[in-house]
DNA sequence: CCCTTGACTATCT
DNA sequence: GAGATAGCCAAGG
């Protein structure tokens, strides 16, 4: 069954994860070897039952997946920050984030909305 | 078997 | 930079 190895394949990707790192969709989804499959990512995870690192996968844009006003956007984000990942308006901190003002935010300790 | 939906992504306006 | 559109693939009704 294609699910049976994709989800497998998902889980074994994102159990990868190192901590206070994180990965989209499409980036699971390529490095399971199945490109174009970031929305079946999302159904191998909320199968699985498995203790999955789900928090350290996001969208694209670097936000998380869930509407800001839902209790899994919260739990996400939370254990997030508990890895020491810094979300910035909403958004987790991208790899070429310079700016001062918003280095300073994260200090004080961002996402204080 | 056809149609809708979804924890997505990329492109255009 | 936000909103709309299209492409994408599999699952469920």
């Amino acid at each position: 069954m294609f699910q049976a190895k994709f989800d497998t394949a998902i889980w074994d990707v994102v159990s990868s994860i190192p901590y206070g790192q994180f990965m989209s969709y499409g980036q699971v989804a390529k490095a399971a070897g199945y490109p174009r499959h970031a929305r079946m990512v999302s159904r191998a995870m909320s199968r699985s039952d498995k203790k999955l690192p789900w928090h350290r996968v996001i969208k694209s844009d670097g936000t998380l997946a869930f509407p800001a006003d839902s209790d899994y956007y919260q739990q996400q984000k939370a254990s997030l920050m508990s890895e020491g990942v810094v979300l910035l308006n909403g958004k987790v901190i991208p790899p070429d984030n310079d700016e001062p003002e918003d280095l300073d935010a994260l200090i004080w300790g961002a996402d204080s909305l």
